[in-house]
DNA sequence: GATGAATGAGTGTTCATTCAT
DNA sequence: GATGAATGAACACTCATTCAT
């Protein structure tokens, strides 16, 4: 049942989030959640009041928990390709944990017609610009700077989210994978920053 | 209702691949479909038997669809670096007709856990080799011949996939979206081919 | 199942009026109204969309049916005290049909807040007037107006409501109770009429 | 929240008879009523053991109230037409109080077919016999000594039932419907002893 | 006495499916 | 071929109740 005191709200949430995020379930249930949970499926209304409130929450949280870290490196001092090379860890080993997480932000924006907020849109200008005083100066390849913020996220995000189908058309273990994902910091940083 | 006497079950076909594969509405129902085809919701049952054998059969043909051209292509006599750009054409025409199309074989995959067909596999193994003879000729940068897969369709597929985020992100337009995918074509051909 | 090819909608709706207006079973769920019918549940649902239409028009019928009748004697040319005598009849007649309908009614409008519409204010405030003149030609007793009606509708309305409560009583049986009710039309007009 | 020590168990029985006499919500739920009592939901099972417990303890105690002044009326040895007039007097203040709690026991015995106590008979057939005799003295119109008690009751209380109806029907407000009440006392008493 | 956590029964609803025509 | 009617399974949710503290 409950596994600590006040853990019940946390534990469901947790929950929610790894079947979305890590399983890529984005189709489940609240009986799948709270079966996963191993707690009776009406506690999700007990904590959370609907079905609905517990979604939007996790999708809250999800895009908060994104945005945050990167933030703090859109944000910090670091010279560009420093910065280019933070951003790249931070975002991988998140998205190794939550390969979906994306993509459930995603569909729920396709579904949702929900826009991106101002503050959002301001850091990535000022990162495109940033890449733009990059290309001047001639350290990366001259290109329209939102190809260069396509290209690093689609290199960092696509394996991770296609991960089953890789396994499956290289034949290659959980292990193997983890290896080449790793190594996939290096190699990105390389294409992007020459 | 329906256009010509057989058509009708191609017409539901068509009609709930647009619905998943361009419009993304991945959890469409039978009604949904049915409306859209201007069709009896009870059709799809005389026609499929079931929604999942329908939605099994317009996922078999989505794969086939997209393996069908990739496969041409694959398995045609052009020079390496040649069959690289027509993969490109091929798969991102597509790819714009039909963004969501990938997303949903992936959620399908991790749904069914199926495998991944033989044929395919071999494939994809031929395909391999020859990136790694060009690699020993050096005429491409050297690396785990897998990466270079997963490069090359990363950043074909994802910018896509996050149309929305990107038409939001970047507030571009629909026009302005067309024209950054076609360019992507030259480019993701230079940064893959040096 | 369904009994005539096309009834089912209104054998369904006719239940619902049966369980709520004879019966008096004010709290009765779908599952009761479809089990009453013979019907399956979610029928309800395949006709009425959901369960608060299906109530919503039972009670709109009910206020247009309890209306019709009444306001084509308001609005008719009978002189006052033969207006009513048919008032009376028509009235009763209905009530003991459906005694508890005008109990739904008020309970209703308890629950929604909702407004007597205007052109049945109207025919009250017309109909006040003509009980005016007559109390000023001495025909019927002087008092306010509105005592008046709700004398009527009281003597007419509580005996039916109260049904099984005067059943139990007096230690009467149905068919005496119909002649009592019968007895009363009579009594009524003397009463209210001198 | 709890007012007094051993008060808690009086204080959610009166918001219970308030709630459902005297505002006519028959539909309300523990939490309703724990709410508007200011108490946690599950202290009404502690007090009452079930809801059906509390109910069925706040029904037996408003038939208990409503019959003990009544007969106190009813025995006492005033002269016929005086103590006509203390039942009015008696059973209007309180049904001014709780206008539903006659709706109430009404609904109620629909739904439980519970049978009136003997007691209760015997003084309802000791009433009757009083009347016959006063009609037969001719101090009241001759009729079946039933309706003369179903006249009594209906001009009493139906008008306070539909209270809502008839405030929006005659445009009236809360302080004039209270004078009309009032008035009604004397004009019953007239209308029924001529 | 009192309360937060947890559960089971029941309600309304959706949806795919089947039946009959 | 095509369709309206009908049904069962599953879902989200509410509510009264129980448990543990």
């Amino acid at each position: 049942m409950a596994q600590r005191d006040t853990g019940t709200e946390q534990l469901i949430k947790d929950t929610a989030k790894r079947i979305f995020f890590s399983e890529g379930k984005l189709h489940a249930t609240t009986q799948d959640i709270a079966d996963a949970a191993g707690v009776n499926r009406t506690l999700l209304n007990y904590y959370f009041r609907s079905r609905d409130i517990l979604f939007e929450q996790v999708a809250t949280e999800a895009r908060a928990e994104m945005t945050a870290e990167l933030d703090s490196v859109f944000s910090s001092n670091l010279e560009f390709k420093a910065k280019v090379q933070q951003l790249i860890t931070v975002f991988m080993d998140q998205a190794m944990k939550f390969p979906y997480r994306e993509m459930y932000v995603v569909t729920e924006l396709n579904r949702t017609e929900r826009t991106v907020p101002e503050e959002k849109k301001n850091r990535i200008r000022t990162f495109l610009k940033e890449i733009e005083v990059e290309m001047e100066k001639g350290t990366i390849k001259n290109m329209d700077p939102r190809h260069f913020l396509m290209n690093m996220f689609s290199l960092m995000a696509y394996p991770l989210i296609t991960n089953c189908l890789n396994k499956s058309l290289y034949n290659i273990n959980d292990e193997e994978y983890l290896k080449l994902m790793k190594e996939r910091k290096k190699l990105i940083f390389e294409m992007i920053c020459q």
